[in-house]
DNA sequence: CAGTGGTCTAGACCACGAC
DNA sequence: TCGTGGTCTAGACCACTGT
């Protein structure tokens, strides 16, 4: 196996694609270590730099992931978390579960929260217009990371205005029993509905880096409104979740 | 501004850093070109590899768009769509409109559909599932193309059993005003709900060709299964879209 | 230690876009 | 024609992993 230098595919092209077909053929298993750069220098006789191309390649493409030192293996797609559209439901928060924790109900997961700031501030831009406030008014932020097996699955940052929160055990660090939204609705805001605002994109470095994300993974980027039986907005979540770790699923009315 | 080669940032890391802070900064505009590959070589005494480096990183995020003998510019961000939890009620269905037709009312868009395919073909394993059928039974098969302001958007792929759409107007190019769902419910399967599974990924390079995807976008992969007023699945669509041009928005119940 | 990937250099030639 | 990015070479040294 060479690489034509005259084909009009460039040459690095050609390795990536002949890596692509070991793998989506089968050839390669998921967790098989592809060969290494040196040994595709010798199989194309290309140069170093050609083959780090090709491998980049593959690399963005989520296909394959790099380990410095070990070599490059075929990436293991990680177990899926489907979120339900009903994973909110009033029935998950009676019996003393937040929505996450409800999720991982008998799926057997280790799994753990970080509560990496909790606190009164003034509010960002886009939260306090979906609550209805001015910017810099006052709200309860909540901002965890979450884990399942040791790997970090999300990070969501909620807002309360401090209005509805203060006094109450969601300033704590522990928010007690079925999490905020319980403890909303003990004080008088019964939920109503939530809307779900969802984008894709790649993630910062930053986020990258909290998350632990493999290169050619994108992020998935929620904003959840939750309203109380009025239709006034009494929270926000924002979260960011590795988009490789999760199914969202919703249902859409007909009429 | 020269780059420290003792840090232990290394140096293609600083650069990539120091022209994306140059963006988020505002002193590059989106539109703006940013320096040419020999200018930031001059500027801080790297070699070509490096800078190209640098310049990799920041595509890879998004932030910059690269035309092969003009320069990099920063990304412009696309107009976007949103689309409504409410996309399919029955009441845009009798005005007479497709559910993407629909959401481009007053937006003043010039919107094109391109059918890339319509027929009869056996179902592949994941729609059969979903449609209560088996891998290889006979289906109508929809695959279209649409465009916005002759920017590619989706790919939407819909499978109806076979028995539910032969000699409708579903098997025509054109399925008439309201789409298949409109030709569903006159044929005696009125709609009752929808749900839709989310992904996010990173395009194959054949979705990047047919999307015009830049580089450091990754798609939204939407399979929706609409379901009669008895429960029984009707149809599947699997959409993959640019996730840079869209928020989906969804309404979820809290009881 | 040997083998892996990570970073970097200093060149070369080619393809594309604008003038 | 000139300036842009795209591809490629043939080296070098460093950092990490496993034996």
């Amino acid at each position: 196996m060479t690489a034509d230098p005259l084909s009009d595919r460039p040459v690095y092209r050609q390795i990536a694609d002949h890596v692509r077909a070991l793998i989506t053929g089968g050839q390669l298993a998921p967790g098989d270590q592809i060969p290494s750069e040196r040994e595709l220098i010798q199989q194309f006789g290309a140069s170093r730099g050609t083959i780090r191309q090709a491998v980049g390649q593959l690399r963005s493409e989520g296909l394959i992931e790099v380990e410095h030192g070990r070599g490059a293996y075929v990436r293991s797609h990680p177990p899926v978390r489907r979120l339900a559209f009903d994973r909110f439901a009033r029935r998950h928060r009676k019996a003393g579960h937040a929505a996450y924790l409800a999720e991982m109900e008998g799926e057997g997961r280790q799994t753990d929260v970080e509560i990496m700031r909790v606190g009164r501030e003034p509010s960002p831009a886009d939260p306090a217009e979906r609550l209805g406030l001015r910017e810099g008014d006052p709200v309860l932020v909540r901002a965890r990371r979450y884990l399942s097996d040791g790997q970090p699955m999300e990070i969501a940052t909620s807002y309360v205005p401090w209005a509805l929160a203060e006094g109450t055990p969601m300033t704590d660090s522990n928010t007690g029993p079925g999490g905020i939204y319980a403890r909303l609705e003990e004080n008088g805001h019964e939920l109503g509905s939530f809307t779900e605002d969802v984008i894709a994109r790649m993630p910062s470095p930053e986020e990258s880096r909290v998350l632990r994300l493999p290169a050619g993974v994108p992020v998935l980027h929620l904003v959840r409104t939750a309203f109380d039986q009025d239709g006034a907005p009494v929270e926000v979540c924002d979260t960011v979740m590795a988009a490789d770790r999760y199914i969202l699923s919703y249902r859409l009315p007909a009429d």
